[in-house]
DNA sequence: CTTATATACATGTATATACATGCTTAATGA
DNA sequence: TCATTAAGCATGTATATACATGTATATAAG
């Protein structure tokens, strides 16, 4: 591989970047993981579902960001691999109450000492104080409102022109 | 968006909160682009490829960090909506060498305009210096080593700034 | 030149993600 | 009570992403 991609492109897109160091860490991570049978998104959703016994799923795709209708799927394929169940709550049987199975447990246990030796190679590589800026320049992030409501008034006029 | 809960759930995962601040980087640039009719990730590559005409479809993924794979379906979407040209590279056809369409070149002018509101909402909420923590934040990330399972050492940030 | 190998891209499959919409259950109002 | 509205989840569709594998072209071996 001749290292002709000699090409910079210093983006100043924030959102760009964003996403590029999320497929990196995503990789490194998964990398890991791989070993357990689980991918990055999987393993959050057994963590939290684990640390956070009895939630709804509108509780866990409100807490992970995630639009409802991901969290719902993103579930439901580790209730097939059978990791986790879902069930009606009783006082309100529109919400769904999740729960690791003892599957789940087990792989999420497994799993974990993967995730410790991708969590520890980043340490390593950053060095403490990085990793501490970097999690706090995620919580920044998670402190943004995401209304862009400036933009959404209008939304079919000018150049959305048809494809 | 109402109450929010204020789930706590203290992940220490490196990878769950950079996706997680990845969804939502990305959901607040979308909801200006969406006017434009391209997504943040389409957005990317339209901006990528006008301002570095002639890469091959290779080099865009280094660059990027895409799998080939992603990258080829990626601008293959553009290509179809008229954005995008390939084609095959003179003294080496298995190169396809990208270029934006005078279409592509409006859309990425139109969108610019919105993402630089989006770009401008991030540096009002987040200041001047958190911006420039989360920027450097994500270049620490790009110099992570991909090694994990099996291979390959070489990911090439290709941000082009002295690191 | 011909064959083997490597490179660059394409394709099949699976997961991750979001928006729009539909369905079921709760809560409200007349 | 019954119609209306709201809340919570499910489903249809489209894009984003990666891994494994296939195909075409180029390069190296013989």
């Amino acid at each position: 591989m001749s290292d002709e991609s000699n090409v910079p492109f210093e983006s100043p897109c924030v959102c760009m970047r964003a996403r590029k160091a999320g497929r990196i860490i995503t990789q490194l991570y998964d990398g890991y993981l791989r070993q357990a049978g689980v991918t990055s998104p999987q393993y959050a959703l057994l963590r939290y579902i684990g640390a956070t016994e009895g939630v709804s799923l509108g509780e866990l795709g409100h807490a992970l960001c995630l639009e409802q209708s991901t969290a719902t799927r993103n579930v439901e394929l580790l209730k097939g691999k059978g990791y986790v169940s879902l069930v009606p709550k009783a006082d309100d049987r529109r919400k769904k109450i999740l729960s690791l199975t003892d599957a789940g447990r087990e792989k999420l246990a497994n799993a974990t000492l993967l995730w410790q030796k991708a969590q520890d190679q980043v340490r390593m590589e950053l060095g403490e104080a990085a990793m501490e800026a970097l999690v706090q320049a995620f919580k920044d992030v998670a402190a943004l409102t995401k209304a862009a409501a400036g933009g959404r008034a209008d939304v079919n006029g000018t150049d959305g022109e048809s494809s």
